[in-house]
DNA sequence: TATCATGGTGAAAGCGATTTCAACGACGGG
DNA sequence: CCCGTCGTTGAAATCGCTTTCACCATGATA
């Protein structure tokens, strides 16, 4: 392995002025060539980890997620590759596979490990959560929930089950059931199962709390919620889901019970999926930019970290969001 | 941040001994009771940027994906995540966006700097590619493609696609069109199609070569040729597809230009996607344990790198295939 | 002429671990 | 009583880079 040293000899300079050339100091324009030209030579690289060592940055920075193989989440993990590619970062993974516990056990590892920031996206927020998140020692950029004192890039998932479910109370014939999923997900649980409610109660048309199903944003917990609830209460002629995934679920479901029919005019969802959109002609859907949230979040947690001058730039962003088929 | 020497000092011994204790060298019980608990007392943790320059080691492995958000992609990144945490290894993760330059590239980078070793989940194999493997200064393992002479994990597109096209000749009555993708990408585009041909010959249904299409792995992209495909050739009665999403794209193609139907009839795909399979009860598909792909290879890899002793243990492994709803 | 910035430069001191190496005390055998 | 093991130990040398620091020309300024 070719060292500074060695080209620093070959240039015929000290490894200090190789180091500078290759870091934008001080250098002569006939020593910066004659370094040039011995890099090129050699083929020098210079390694990574003596840098690291050095400097204390790695330019690597950690991405937390529930669940890669899930079309949100992966989606998002797209835009936050893009950035990081762009501005000369890289990307170290964690995937938790939606076990709390190895969040915590992430955040950890990266924070007495070698990145330089991360990139969280969450879930649950438990009390445990924020103290990590607070005590954290590299700045951190949570996406999906919104967390006071903490940098997010997240959607309104209240408001945006508010205006679907008002904007369905009025389009549907017969009774409205829900499939939401844990409340510990803020957004995902709370918010959007919430929101809906709400949207439906002002619209005139409140949800039956007995039709409120949970499910764990899996397709097959859809569909199990769903063959309950049309077990339970076969009146039921319209099934939201906190998640398009379960949608398609509850929409197999329903197709079973009730044979096929046009999904639109049965279950609802959030996130626009594209199988959904294609093979159903499109249910009513919540439309976030999923991709969009990886990259505002990653500008925001880069921009910090280059010190862009102008303070730190880590700060609260609210995306929008886009009601489909309704 | 509290440092080996810090440790040392509170227990009184040196920091090699520290080291050792660390590394399970010779440490007598007494003095590793006193480092033991010094540890516990600091909160330390060992700078794994430190250790990196010394041992040359760093334990992240890169892995290189054609496209994160894609269902196959991310369930053999889950796999792949799965064995690296297990074994207290770190992912390094590139995506490419179906870029094969950006490919070579991160080969490139991931050598010269800061991995034990290479998982490429890989598309196009060029001889640049070819060369770069060969050249690889890491154990690298590739997943879905078999390359003479690279290690490799991979399914039998050919023979599964053979079996599907046997299969389908007897059940469709009319005539088959075939989308399929860039036959660069070996596996998808070369082996599938040509096992698809081989598979309806040998049925004695040969497809017509004037009903195939090119796509290009998107949902989007199957739906376009199946429009035109259906434009061109208006008897066509069932679109085998290169890919499942594909396959979605085709229904949908399908269901507006003809109406809705059963899509078990009309399509069929590779890849067992699990939207396709709840929302149309199930096209003929083949399923591939992408996960299990994921974690062959990675235990492979990891297995290469932690010496398992005999041998290098890095070899060419083929996994098996089911046909589904035919 | 004396004085100062100013652009360049290399020697050397780290960064925080791992790993050789020489040495040491104790112990059993000859 | 001497010597070779054996199990332990710490000093010190690296790993390959960045960065301070002291210093040197050189040309401008007073």
């Amino acid at each position: 392995m070719v060292k500074m040293k060695d080209v620093a000899e070959l240039a015929g300079v000290s490894s200090a002025a190789v180091s500078r050339y290759l870091n934008g100091g001080y250098i002569s324009a006939d020593k910066a060539e004659r370094i040039k030209h011995a890099i090129e030579l050699t083929g020098y690289v210079r390694s990574s980890q003596a840098r690291a060592l050095r400097t204390g940055s790695t330019k690597l920075i950690g991405v937390i997620v529930p669940k890669i193989n899930s079309e949100s989440v992966s989606r998002i993990t797209a835009g936050i590759g893009q950035v990081l590619g762009r501005r000369g970062y890289q990307m170290l993974l964690a995937n938790t596979d939606n076990a709390a516990d190895r969040e915590l056990e992430y955040l950890d590892l990266f924070q007495n490990h070698p990145v330089d920031g991360i990139v969280l996206v969450a879930t649950m927020i438990t009390d445990e959560h924020r103290r990590a998140i607070e005590s954290c020692r590299v700045p951190i950029v949570l996406i999906g929930q919104h967390v006071e004192g903490a940098a997010c890039v997240y959607h309104d998932d209240y408001e945006a089950a508010f205006e679907l479910g008002r904007a369905l109370a009025g389009r549907v014939d017969g009774k409205i059931a829900y499939i939401g999923v844990t409340e510990e997900d803020r957004a995902a649980g709370y918010d959007r199962r919430r929101g809906f409610e709400a949207g439906l109660r002002a619209a005139g048309n409140p949800l039956d709390a007995a039709l409120i199903r949970l499910g764990s944003f899996t397709l097959d917990s859809g569909y199990r919620a769903a063959r309950e609830l049309l077990a339970d209460a076969p009146d039921v002629s319209f099934i939201a889901c906190a998640t398009d995934t379960m949608a398609a679920g509850a929409l197999r479901a329903l197709d079973e019970v009730r044979g096929m029919g046009e999904g639109v005019r049965r279950v609802s969802g959030f996130g626009d999926n594209a199988f959904l959109r294609a093979l159903t002609g499109g249910i009513p859907t919540v439309h976030y930019g999923y991709l969009t949230s990886g990259v505002e979040a990653t500008n925001m947690l880069l921009n910090a970290l280059d010190g862009e001058e102008g303070e730190s730039g880590l700060k609260t962003l609210k995306l929008g969001h886009q009601l489909m088929n309704v």
